[in-house]
DNA sequence: CTGTTAGCGCATTCAC
DNA sequence: GTGAATGCGCTAACAG
């Protein structure tokens, strides 16, 4: 039975402390430069501070319009794989004074009613990682235009922020090229994700442009476990020259399988190409020549977006930031 | 220039529709069973239905007590090392309709203004993971009782849920003794920390009961890197038998300083011991005896208190979950 | 069972 | 400049 003794001091609480009316009061506190004595500004200011008056902004955004709320979605916490992206983004979003809300949803089924329940539904933009869904449906279910889509499922209507996987796919396959690399395998994940069709595409014909066999395919689902699976089918007799994968983690899983194959990180029978760049590839144990893109770019362009929400107008072209080739010991 | 022609309807509007008053469509509505004529009840609910009502769960919870939102507090991203165990809790969390603001808090500083200027002020429970504040210094912050220490700062009006550490702690060292370790070293964290201090207390306790010489300690920050650096220094001449680490990111900084020691992954001039069994310990390239706790039995403690808010009564007594010790090849 | 009333805490007219 | 009054959307409390 806790009792609720310390009562939250409201805005009236403060104004008769002032001996001021309430909207004296809301003034002074305002962040905004409103007309107020500065005589009474003060009292309020100091009485605000001695009953430890904290605004309920819950009941302000009933007036105003925006709750400083950003939702971020992912499909699984993995989706951010990226931890130093998350934790850049997540400091960035909370200097321009906003605060993160992170929804986890497995699937589309049940997420209306989920979002329904819970203050989720009023955020003002909504940040999508995760791929469960096309753009029309997070606007429809967070009944907003204020989406961005970072999931490669964005519309005419919703703004993106991309990477421009192209750039960096050339970059490794000239790498190779240059290493005189005449074949190759080739380990994907789904290849029903549009992004990744678009990768694989890429790398056939960047495959083709340098006269590089494609020898193999393999599809896993981006994890190191897949990777670890795929590593013998690909590297027994005819072993090609490089293997490229379109993640880091599924790399590491060959790499552990073939650790024999490297010494000290450096290849003998076959080169090997990562993707993502994840901080994991600083490890020494996992050297791998990876893809990336500028994280710092990439997280003031959706910045750039979330601090002007008015910027959300349909048509706002996807923002791309160019991926580089990163190259490391494994190939 | 986005016009605003579909108001979202309010409560008013799906009354007005069904002929009734704003009270029964607000009880129809609800999730708990009230009293509504079923005739009526069906009327409301067509109604809301046919205008796509939303209710505005701002405005309710000016009413209710609750928002259904618990704000995650950490200090770094990185202090969600386990996201294996974060993605649990998150989901946990969403499954008894709450939602998760996480807010990451460098320093104990400015941290009331940020609140003060946010939605997590108002939350209906804070888990803090971030070491930067004692128990007292979070439920003044958010002006609540509603604090929950995971950070091992707690007090006694806060409830905590905490690992025991000294199980593991005993039975990585009993292990250790049992296979003839004679002396080792230690490699710790800050030691201003008081878990970091109760560990190495806790260690130096376990060494003296099995007659193993502490040759030598090392400070490090839990880190890769730090692992890294101080893996020279304490592995030159007069190596120990063993090497303890309080983080398993430490552990793997000497593994890959000292790999040629551990070839296919087994010790051959000194054991290595890690802490925290994290996931990259499942990696082949890292397969570190460690210390960990039953992530499920402590996510749903902290869920048993989240549940219950009422629970949160002064005086509840920290939950322990029992550590233990993780063997894998490295020791 | 139902409808009316009165707030929740705040910001905003609009007169003064 | 200021303050009284009003409304944001919803629900608890109260009469009917």
């Amino acid at each position: 039975m806790s009792k609720e003794p310390p009562k939250k001091p409201t805005i009236a609480d403060v104004a008769a402390l002032a001996g001021v009316s309430r909207a004296v009061a809301s003034r002074a506190l305002s962040s905004e430069p409103r007309p107020v004595a500065e005589e009474k500004r003060n009292r309020v200011i100091k009485a605000a501070q001695q009953l430890g008056f904290k605004p309920n902004l819950l009941a302000r955004s009933l007036t105003k319009k925006s709750v400083n709320l950003v939702a971020i979605i992912v499909n699984h916490i993995h989706d951010l794989s990226d931890l130093d992206l998350f934790d850049l983004l997540l400091n960035e979003i909370q200097q321009i004074g906003k605060q993160v809300i992170l929804l986890r949803v497995g699937s589309v089924e049940r997420v209306e009613a989920f979002l329904r329940n819970g203050i989720a539904y009023h955020v003002d933009a909504a940040l999508v990682f995760s791929d469960f869904a096309d753009a029309a449906t997070v606007r429809h279910m967070f009944d907003t235009d204020r989406v961005l889509m970072l999931n490669g499922r964005h519309d005419a209507l919703s703004p993106a922020v991309l990477a421009d996987e192209a750039s960096g796919i050339r970059e490794a396959v000239r790498d190779a090229a240059a290493k005189g690399v005449r074949s190759a395998a080739l380990v994907t994940g789904r290849a029903s994700s549009l992004v990744e069709a678009a990768r694989i595409a890429c790398y056939r014909e960047e495959f083709e442009r340098h006269g590089i066999a494609l020898l193999r395919m393999a599809q896993g689902d981006y994890s190191y476990q897949s990777g670890h699976a795929a590593a013998a089918g690909l590297t027994g007799r005819d072993c090609p020259d490089a293997i490229f994968c379109t993640s880091d983690a599924m790399a590491m899983g060959i790499l552990d399988v073939c650790r024999a194959d490297f010494p000290a990180g450096r290849p003998t029978r076959f080169r090997l190409y990562g993707f993502d760049d994840v901080s994991l590839t600083e490890f020494d144990a996992y050297p791998i020549s990876s893809i990336g893109f500028d994280k710092t770019r990439y997280v003031s362009e959706i910045l750039r977006l979330l601090s002007t929400l008015e910027a959300f107008v349909p048509g706002t072209p996807p923002v791309q930031v160019p991926a580089r080739f990163v190259p490391r010991l494994s190939a």
